[in-house]
RNA sequence: GGGCCUAUAGCUCAGCUCGGUUAGAGCGCACCCCUGAUAAGGGUGAGGUGGUUGGUUCGAUUCCAACUAGGCCCA
């Protein structure tokens, strides 16, 4: 007749439940942060505490739909860090920011306004961009705060805001007294039917039909070569006659051999591997004259076909000789890579075509006829001078507008640049690149070679939605007024009412009666395009860093994509550096793209996208912050169902862990028990420390996947599977309020405390639920905590070997009882006796732990006898059945069950039940 | 096509900086146990031509090159 014991036992109590249920409990979660304000009041206490700043400048997402699994990374990221910061005592205020102006907005509004477009002014049309980013602007920041992002949500930066405009006029307006601003020629996309210039995105490829031409360039510098008696001509290929007439160099490639063939029209020069591309379309013999590599030739001249002009050969690494002849008619006014060329050689960017299309006065012949019709008549004229060599079409993929679906133009026209050689500007950027922290670092030798490379920045677009570009231009000489009390009253202007204003003031209000002080002429003329937006991201760093008195100039760390070396990271240095002198950063941190299970990128079309909404609904938001936090993100981060269920597993177990740690000091009284702990809560306490050790300094190194593994094992390995396991008996059995079991429990508690302060930063949701579970905590928030701090004292290395030793006997005993168990000859561990037969070199370590091993194997007894085989091992294990009876109680096996006044329970039990 | 980067078990990561015994961990999986952490817990086990191919070397996952696949940025 045995009773329930059960009663009796110390099991464990807890309210944190086992099942988390994110989905609903995160939005509670929220609400405490929210309600109790506990993000002013990590603020304030910080900033009075006085042990330094960590200021991590956010990179401002555009404000353009919801945000997708790669703002969710980044964001989850900047707020692992903002948070682990926080928590060893820095002030590290997070200020989050929208970039608002630009194209894709406009387009939207555009494609909205429908036909009205055209009809729309200017204001109405710039109020409805901003009412459209405002909109995105809410929907992308609840999205963000419900991934449990901690920051000045309500105090964001927005680049569309008078102040921030303001700040933007004021320092391209720097930047212009400082003598960088110049206006030069760039072909840009341009739509003839249209009558407009086209940015990128609204250019789209078709299969279109061009002609495709040799054409023949007779050389001038005929004794650079070995021909004599017969002229000598270069030949180049192409597909836009049309650009003949802007022609001003021929290309060749350094690196590739160019020879001289005999042809009816004397001696052509080509690349030796185009040779093939000219048979049946020239007559030619095919074995070469002479034989010259395309750097000789840089620097020679040849006469235009047509024009009375002289076009050097140049040299060039793109040009190809898979198609055509090796040779690239360069027109610096009509394409991007002609533009390169032209401006390392100091060409004119050359375009005599006008806004619809047609080439200027000043072209013989062609004048006033559309390029496209203009063609035909080239290739004729060609022909009639015996310049064209041959002539054929070609299918080929040519960009059209998105609009009118016409084939478009490369057209040079007037732009506003920023000079980088001006001022040594990009020297200047790249020592202070040098300067930089860069995470990977990579990063240095990825935007160091970007920036050296760089041509100047072009920063002029012809659109509504954008900052204006303040300035006047004389009408009769071209020169840019640069007033400084001019620029002072725009800039409050704009502060005041935003960069509307522009288009409503002119020169006359500002500064009446000016003369232009070159000319003397009153008549000027107000710029109408506006700025790129990397302008207006790139002066961030002014417009927040430097402005929000709570942050600080420069910032300790940027953090985005590796796509921004060549984006923010680019721009906020030239600009910094521009009006500074110095980098705006000193720690640029940069992680990788997301991509598919499989290493692809997530694509509409690919179909392997996933939605960080979908994941909040499905699992919660600290999963996709695990997940963040489990990658290595200085590569591709990969994401897929089969990371995400495991991610969810490992959730559960550290989940599970803090219940069982919570769950089992229930009723601890919260007094110190170091004092008494056994030898094996002193490993599990050094096991603690040094868990913190690596988590501290893997934040510390921004290693957050060293977080997620450590913490993981932690709980796995020396937690559940080992001390928790062995210290059930402890806990369950002894007294409630007996040494042995306070000191587990106070051990516990240690745990408990610094895991959940440990994983704050990541799981925060579930470390703040913890918390408030988490009996004596100090603090409302796990958030006004800090970090836990490495306790030296229980890190003993002698210690560590002694139970490495233990714990690979234990491992031996666990085989020896797996195959029993497969035997059936036991099922739980505590039916069996082990018998360990010693080796003599062994034999004083374990008689040390005799009276422990029990504990440790969780068996019921333990036997050590002396091993006298000559097999290579230290030890054997022998497994026995546990003598005695089950103690209905604890279920260890003893001899003294049924001896004692109650029959049923072992010895140890009996007096806990009789006390 | 160019620049930068990546490639270790089904998954997430170690190790390789200064090349040298049977390449580690956790998860997952399989089998077993427990039913006093229970939509939990424990045990054991099977999984790797270290992307491929060359080279350097007595010896390479670790150094070098090429290639393949993938990523970012350009063209």
């Amino acid at each position: 007749m045995s009773r329930d014991y059960k009663e009796t036992l110390n099991l464990p109590q807890t309210t944190f439940p086992m099942k988390a249920n994110l989905v609903e409990k995160e939005p509670s979660i929220l609400k405490f942060w929210h309600d109790n304000r506990i993000y002013e009041k990590l603020q304030e206490i910080n900033k009075k505490n006085n042990s330094g700043k960590f200021i991590l400048h956010d990179g401002p997402p555009y404000a353009n739909g919801h945000i997708h699994i790669g703002h969710a990374l980044n964001k989850i990221l900047k707020d692992i860090i903002v948070k682990y910061h926080s928590m060893i005592g820095q002030y590290s205020p997070f200020v989050p920011g929208w970039d608002c102006h630009g194209l894709p907005i406009e387009l939207q509004v555009d494609k909205s306004l429908g036909k009205e477009k055209d009809d729309v002014d200017i204001f109405k049309k710039r109020q409805l961009c901003r009412q459209y980013a405002e909109k995105f602007i809410n929907i992308q920041k609840d999205e963000f705060i419900r991934l449990g992002v901690f920051g000045f949500w309500n105090n964001p930066y927005i680049t569309m805001s008078n102040d921030y405009e303001a700040i933007i006029v004021r320092e391209f307006l720097t930047f212009v007294k400082n003598g960088y601003v110049y206006r030069g020629k760039k072909p840009v996309y341009w739509c003839p039917s249209c009558v407009t210039a086209l940015a990128d995105a609204e250019v789209e490829y078709y299969d279109k039909e061009s002609p495709s031409i040799f054409v023949a360039f007779e050389i001038i510098d005929l004794d650079k070569f070995p021909v004599e008696n017969f002229p000598l001509y270069i030949v180049i290929w192409t597909t836009t006659p049309w650009t003949l007439p802007a022609n001003l160099a021929l290309a060749v490639n350094p690196e590739v051999d160019y020879v001289g063939l005999k042809s009816q029209k004397g001696i052509i020069l080509v690349a030796k591997e185009s040779i093939n591309n000219l048979k049946n379309k020239i007559e030619f013999e095919e074995t070469p004259l002479f034989e010259v590599k395309g750097k000789e030739l840089e620097g020679i001249r040849a006469k235009h076909p047509f024009i009375d002009r002289i076009s050097k050969i140049v040299i060039a690494d793109f040009v190809e000789t898979g198609e055509g002849t090796g040779v690239v008619h360069i027109a610096p006014g009509h394409g991007e890579e002609d533009y390169e060329i032209g401006l390392k050689y100091g060409l004119d960017i050359y375009a005599p075509v006008d806004d619809k299309g047609r080439f200027t006065k000043e072209i013989p012949y062609f004048a006033g006829e559309n390029v496209f019709t203009a063609n035909k008549a080239i290739i004729e004229h060609l022909k009639n001078l015996g310049s064209l060599l041959w002539e054929g079409k070609i299918t080929h993929s040519y960009p059209h507008c998105w609009r009118c679906k016409k084939p478009i133009i490369f057209r040079a026209t007037t732009q506003w640049f920023i000079s980088v050689a001006h001022n040594n500007l990009r020297e200047k950027a790249l020592e202070e690149i040098d300067k930089v922290k860069w995470i990977p670092s990579w990063g240095r030798e990825r935007i160091y070679s970007m920036v050296e490379g760089r041509p100047d920045w072009c920063v002029s677009r012809q659109r509504s939605w954008g900052v204006p570009i303040t300035l006047f231009i004389c009408k009769n000489c071209g020169y840019v007024v640069k007033d400084e009390n001019l620029f002072n009253k725009i800039y409050k202007l704009v502060e005041l009412e935003g960069s509307d204003v522009w288009f409503k003031i002119n020169l006359e209000d500002l500064l009446p009666n000016f003369k232009c002080p070159e000319c003397g002429s009153a008549d000027f003329q107000k710029e109408k395009d506006i700025l790129d937006v990397w302008f207006d991201s790139g002066v961030s760093h002014a417009a927040v860093l430097e402005r929000n008195s709570d942050l600080s100039w420069p910032a300790d760390m940027y953090l985005e994509g590796s796509d921004q070396h060549r984006g923010w990271f680019q721009s906020s240095l030239i600009a910094s550096v521009g009006s500074k002198g110095k980098a705006p950063y000193r720690i640029v941190l940069t992680h990788g793209f997301t991509v598919d299970g499989q290493g692809r990128k997530m694509s509409k079309s690919l179909g392997n996208v996933i939605a960080p909404q979908e994941i909040i609904k499905q699992h919660g938001a600290d999963i996709i912050r695990l997940w963040v936090s489990a990658e290595d993100y200085r590569d591709d981060i990969k994401l897929s169902k089969e990371i995400l269920s495991q991610l969810t597993e490992a959730y559960r177990k550290i989940r599970n862990t803090l219940r069982y740690l919570l769950g089992n000091i229930y009723d601890y009284d919260g007094k110190n028990y170091e004092d008494y702990l056994l030898e094996i809560d002193r490993w599990a306490m050094m096991r603690l420390q040094k868990l913190i050790k690596k988590v501290k300094r893997a934040y510390e190194n921004f290693e957050f996947h060293q977080v997620f593994h450590g913490v993981h094992n932690f709980c796995v390995t020396d937690m559940s599977s080992f001390y928790l396991d062995i210290l059930k008996d402890r806990l369950y059995t002894f007294k409630a309020d007996s040494l042995e079991r306070r000191a587990a429990q106070w051990v516990l508690y240690n745990i408990a405390k610094s895991l959940i302060r440990l994983i704050a930063p990541i799981l925060s949701f579930t470390a703040e639920e913890a918390w408030q579970h988490l009996p004596f905590r100090e603090t409302e928030s796990v958030f006004l905590s800090r970090m836990p701090e490495v306790e030296d004292k229980f890190i003993n290395d002698e210690l560590e070997e002694k139970w490495e030793k233990l714990i690979s006997i234990r491992d031996e005993v666990n085989k020896a009882l797996e195959i029993k168990r497969q035997e059936k000859f036991i099922g739980n561990s505590l039916e069996a006796k082990i018998i360990l037969n010693v080796k003599e070199n062994l034999k004083d370590f374990v008689a040390n732990y005799f009276d422990f091993l029990p504990t440790l194997f969780i068996v019921s007894q333990v036997e050590v006898r002396d091993f006298l085989d000559s097999e290579d091992k230290d030890f054997t294990v022998t497994v026995e059945k546990a003598e005695g009876y089950k103690c209905q109680r604890c279920w260890n096996y003893s001899p003294m069950v049924g001896k004692l006044e109650i029959s049923d329970v072992c010895p140890r039990c009996y007096h806990v039940i009789k006390a």
